[in-house]
RNA sequence: GCCCAGGUAGCUCAGUUGGUAGAGCAGCGGAUUGAAAAUCCGCGUGUCGCUGGUUCGAUUCCGGCCCUGGGCA
């Protein structure tokens, strides 16, 4: 049976060191290949800003999907599904153990559950929507969808413009609700899984988010937002949204000064590692759920490793 | 030392002609099916510097004290 070990964790809780050191303690049996489960570490352009390991440090072990989609592109959900499960097969397919290890709730439900099997919707829809949505502004494009599509329109807030603008373009490319679309399950992965949270004390979660803003300046993460804002990329793209570029490019305009954009890159991370926990205490509360950091982290998760599936042979 | 201004939420401030107070930011809770580090929804969390006095009632008026900033010496 094909297994896997899942890590999900706000920003700075230390859950690809984590995964590191489990890598290493797999090494004698298989090896671990670590593969990433964060909607922003897939940008080439953000490494410093995304926190993504270092060269040094995937080099200690096969790493898959960081860095691989250029900023100029927007990923997705889907996109990322098919390169995780291409990714998991692979490192079956070698022997190894894969390392699921994010900070994107929505990404682990996909690669568990599935996606509804809704059709592309073509790039002029797509677009269409948006220009719609810009053009009516929110409270007329919710009147607008719930003319077509009640059900999706009775969900939504007027100001929820992402989620109003893909009910409005599914229905236009399908002639059929999201609603309707999703109730059709997707298909799961089929793998054992062992799934942990990494859920530390706010306090200490939150003294390691400003630490590790400022470090990220010594080590390079204005330059590497400037280079992205110098390539002059449409700004609604999902990796100019990236928290600490964002604050960091207001500063390197010429709109604040950097005290400034600092705490507001780190406000804005702390905001993030907010709904991140959100999303895992509310969903996933099957998982196991670890606060306490230090050496007896590893050992336990080890201990589950071997319990589950390395006692029961023969 | 004297003169002025100010001490109200974690921060920056508003306000109450006397009936225990509210904005922004921060923070907290929640939602989450294809751009999710996105996009939304909800919630004031407070010895109104301290201490006497006046008053039915003081954060508000009066006295004293403390603190901060500026000015004069």
């Amino acid at each position: 049976m094909k297994r896997a070990i899942l890590i999900a964790g706000p920003t700075a809780s230390g859950k690809s060191a984590l995964a590191l050191r489990l890598a290493d303690r797999l090494e004698a049996r298989g090896g671990a290949t670590i593969i990433n489960a964060d909607s922003m570490q897939v940008y080439r352009d953000l490494h410093i800003l995304t926190a993504r390991p270092s060269t040094a440090e995937e080099a200690r072990h096969p790493h898959r999907l960081y860095g691989v989609i250029g900023a100029e592109e927007a990923s997705s959900v889907m996109r990322w599904r098919a390169l995780a499960v291409d990714a998991l097969e692979q490192a079956w397919a070698n022997g190894r153990w894969p390392v699921v290890v994010g900070g994107t709730g929505l990404y682990f439900r996909a690669l568990l559950d599935g996606l509804s099997p809704i059709p592309d919707i073509p790039d002029a829809v797509r677009a269409a929507a948006r220009d719609r949505h810009a053009g009516l502004g929110g409270a007329a494009f919710h009147a607008e969808l719930a003319a077509r599509d009640p059900d999706m329109a009775a969900r939504l807030q007027p100001g929820d413009s992402q989620r109003l603008i893909r009910a409005w373009e599914v229905i236009a490319a399908t002639g059929r609700s999201l609603a309707d679309w999703q109730r059709e399950p997707g298909e799961g992965l089929a793998a054992e899984t062992l799934r942990f949270v990494l859920l530390p004390e706010r306090a200490a979660l939150h003294a390691r988010i400003d630490a590790r803003f400022t470090a990220m300046l010594a080590v390079g993460a204005l330059d590497e937002a400037a280079a992205l804002l110098a390539r002059n990329l449409d700004p609604d793209l999902p990796a100019m949204r990236a928290v600490g570029f964002r604050e960091l490019a207001t500063h390197i305009r010429g709109e604040a000064d950097l005290d400034t954009a600092i705490a507001a890159g780190q406000a804005a991370t702390r905001q993030l590692a907010k709904r991140q926990m959100t999303w895992m205490r509310n969903q996933m509360s099957q998982w196991d759920f670890i606060s306490q950091q230090g050496e007896s982290l590893i050992e336990q998760i080890i201990a589950k490793i071997s319990q589950r599936w390395l006692t029961q042979r023969g």
